[in-house]
DNA sequence: TCGTCAACTTGACGGCGTCAACCTAGAAGC
DNA sequence: GCTTCTAGGTTGACGCCGTCAAGTTGACGA
């Protein structure tokens, strides 16, 4: 903690700067929390004193965004691995929502950072948006989702974000115990409605015939799916 | 500004309380950022010394969330306006789910403090969820959405909150020109996730299969709709 | 008129981000 | 081997922050 880092050599300057983001990240996790990220506390874990952190990011912001856009890369793998795991587009849309589920709230301090607050985290929050879009437009181009890949993946992308939100930001909310179950309701819903909005007219209809539409569709489905399954 | 306040009358302390909410309540909307409501600033405004603000607030998270939570009232009202304006409930949802975004964009400081932090604003979330639940439930009890109303609310929420709070922390992101009609999308692929997701199997057909079905489904009722809007 | 106590103020403390000025070790030139 | 120079840091200070213990003030009841 205390030991004074011995100096860099010449030419190796930039060293510091990747042992500071180590020293941060680990306080972010120990702590679970970005108000223990101070630089006093960083540049002595690091073995350096406060100024330092200063020749290698312009300031706490720079710092901060820098350590938690660490993880990010995670978020393309693991995108990509739901992506692949599956044939079927729509499915693998599914699994990709869920994906970034779970990558969310195995960050939490991260996600929160760059996602929820304002000047932080554009470029994490694009890499997002192009992530989901990327999995919607395999599911327009079968056919499953229609209209623009753009708008759809923002709905998606919306209804996950909210949801892993809501949790991170309001941990001591009564959720309901199982959350997984309830993001996979949120994913199935939003992958459903995507599906839905841009083929049922702007003009609904009633309340009541709507329900009717509604459970003769599930049941021709249900059906159908069923005596898939048999053969 | 510096112009000390008179000093209250005895037994009339609490009025102190109003004056320092009403001088962080400015200072919160002028700046459009909590970073700038330091108790020192607030007191400054309120014409009053900086630990004055102790004798009615525990600290300044207390502070804080005791001005964000001011606004919290107009949602139950715009909530009660957007599910009377409607007799069709499915209808009536999609209202309250635009007024619930009108509501977060309209007061995004707070709506960010309250909703985007760990630690404040469990009463706030508390509130709208209690709000959506109630739209929902209509829904439910004509039928057309089936299931749990507290899931089928979390869902929906997590929907909107997730665009809103998006637009809110990302303020400088490249959204779509027409904000309105992304929430729009979103609201309405979210009711309609909600009413499907529980009426399909959990083993859905391949994306190809699910496509024709759809298209289908959205055919007739389009079809169904204008024969009645002819009549 | 006077004491009392509610309603504030004073002054200080430690911690924060940030900056200008200073040091110092090690490679380069002679 | 000695000097010089500069990359790679450190020192010490500034102003602002939230918070608190102790002091002050002035309206009201007796």
């Amino acid at each position: 903690m205390a030991t004074r880092r011995i100096r860099a050599r010449r030419g190796d300057g930039a060293l510091l700067r990747d042992e500071i983001l180590c020293a941060a990240e680990q306080l972010l996790v120990e702590t679970g929390t970005e108000d223990a990220l101070t630089l006093r506390a960083v540049a002595g874990r690091a073995g350096v004193s406060t100024p330092s952190v200063y020749l290698h990011f312009a300031d706490k912001e720079a710092l901060v965004e820098a350590v938690c856009l660490r993880v990010w890369d995670e978020l393309g793998a693991l995108f990509a691995e739901a992506a692949a795991s599956c044939d079927d587009p729509f499915l693998a849309l599914g699994r990709c929502g869920r994906a970034y589920a779970r990558f969310a709230l195995d960050h939490p301090v991260q996600y929160r950072v760059l996602m929820m607050r304002p000047s932080t985290g554009e470029d994490a929050a694009a890499a997002c948006l192009r992530h989901m879009v990327g999995a919607v437009a395999a599911c327009v181009e079968t056919g499953v989702l229609r209209g623009e890949p753009e708008k759809l993946a923002l709905a998606l992308w919306s209804a996950v974000h909210g949801c892993v939100s809501l949790f991170i930001a309001q941990p001591s909310f009564p959720w309901p115990d199982d959350r997984e179950a309830l993001i996979d309701t949120v994913v199935r819903a939003a992958g459903f409605g995507g599906a839905m909005y841009s083929r049922l007219p702007r003009d609904l209809p009633p309340s009541a015939e709507l329900a009717e539409e509604l459970d003769e569709f599930g049941a021709r489905v249900t059906t159908r799916t069923r005596a898939r399954a048999k053969r």
